[in-house]
DNA sequence: CGTAGGATTGACCCGACTCAAGTTAAGTGG
DNA sequence: CCACTTAACTTGAGTCGGGTCAATCCTACG
């Protein structure tokens, strides 16, 4: 486990500029939540890649939203297995468990440099007391993550090896896009390693089938991370619908 | 898909004699709050084994908590495999998905007889405003649906089958007993089937895995139901801790 | 007594795992 | 600039867990 990342308390990235709200997919704060929530902020941490952002076991006292960068959820069994549950990507909301239970029960990792705006957990009840509007957006994200794993429990219980894989890249894609992560060709900045610990599959299968997407060029390899060259037709692959959310909440 | 159960607006269980309440591990309304929840409820629906509660694809204007009964909630893919991804227990809140998004995106099905509280989405909202604490609690409770669906994608993705088994079955007691629902012996009320589209295994070798259990005498198989007679093992088996949890809120 | 949904079992096969050896690429220090 | 290290990616060989197919059995129920 790397060092946590440098937590600041001043803002580079003050709440009137936050780099989140110029995305179209994000529903815009009114002033008054505006005001609550840069209240609310209490700084914002910068990790680097394969920092720890959360640890399993522990109990954190703050709350974060995903700016920039690129992350993994999962949990560890005592013997050393991993599984990935989910990636966090900007907008995403992370530590409400943490906030919720006693001890958080899964860890969380940077894939690339992060930055983050933290929140202390002891004031969510007064977001819920003075601005229920954005209490319901919690609730509306917590949901959402909810989605997001009942379908990849299905994948990893029902697909096969080959679909699995191109569920999981058009997922990728498919949240990567709708954030405005990717100008042009898209990129996952991800070990095999990663889709293997996700899938539920050994690296060297998960590297075999790699190969498989990539004999029928569907995807690259290129600078350790794995290009997208068609996610309509790894999404067809897989039977997954990825039908784009409309306007969504952040916090 | 059997038909829809019984939608009844007179109460056989009205809130301030709510069968769940009684139970210790619920925590206790005041006296505005059971005031409200009174108001929000709708009506009572009572469905029998089989029965589907709520439909993936469609759009649903309630949301339920169980009061009594068994059901699992599972997802389709078009060639008809199944995966169950999680099993719903008195004091559960069902349908905050299609509340939130615009079509809900699994089923839910009876089985066993149930008896569900029925409250208006529209409401939703109007819960936030008035009562902070109880949309807080909502969010608890769909930040602990997060929690379960997270041990089982570590479940199917990365332990053995017998492992697996083990862990459900643990699961399930460990889930059920803190309701309440097992005076002496526990007898999940499961098919084998049902195991299998929980676990990602196929029927057979789901049965298989069931017999080696058998032999170590930690299940039994009884009336159609698996009846648990060492839940600590199992746990021990799967490697899992069920810690268990404190006094919770339902709505 | 017939039927149907579940549980069981055996035979056989294949997808995915493990083990073992590389190869490549990107540092890092002398 | 090169030797060394390390992380990530590849590939082949052999094994095995779990899948499929096909019967068969049990038991509740109409």
């Amino acid at each position: 486990m790397k060092e946590q990342g440098k937590l600041r308390s001043e803002r580079k990235y003050p709440c009137e500029k936050c780099p989140l709200a110029s995305r179209d997919v994000f529903r815009k704060f009114k002033p008054k939540e505006l005001d609550f929530v840069s209240r609310f902020k209490r700084g914002e941490l910068f990790v680097d890649k394969g920092a720890t952002v959360l640890a399993e076991g522990t109990r954190n006292p703050h709350l974060y939203t995903v700016l920039i960068g690129w992350g993994f959820r999962y949990k560890l069994m005592s013997d050393g297995r991993r599984q990935i549950v989910n990636y966090v990507l900007p907008g995403d909301l992370i530590g409400l468990q943490g906030t919720l239970m006693d001890e958080i029960q899964h860890s969380v990792e940077a894939l690339s440099p992060m930055t983050l705006c933290v929140f202390e957990r002891g004031e969510l009840m007064s977001l819920y007391r003075e601005h229920p509007e954005l209490a319901y957006d919690v609730t509306w994200l917590a949901s959402r993550e909810e989605c997001m794993l009942d379908e990849n429990l299905l994948s990893v219980g029902r697909r096969s090896a080959l679909e699995r894989l191109a569920y999981l890249i058009a997922f990728l894609t498919s949240r990567a896009r709708a954030v405005g992560m990717f100008n042009g060709t898209a990129t996952l900045p991800i070990t095999q390693q990663h889709f293997a610990d996700t899938l539920g599959l050994s690296l060297v299968h998960t590297n075999k089938t790699i190969r498989k997407l990539i004999d029928r060029k569907l995807v690259r390899w290129r600078d350790g991370g794995c290009e997208v060259l068609d996610a309509d037709q790894l999404a067809e692959l897989s039977g997954w619908d990825p039908s784009n959310e409309g306007s969504r909440p952040f916090i």
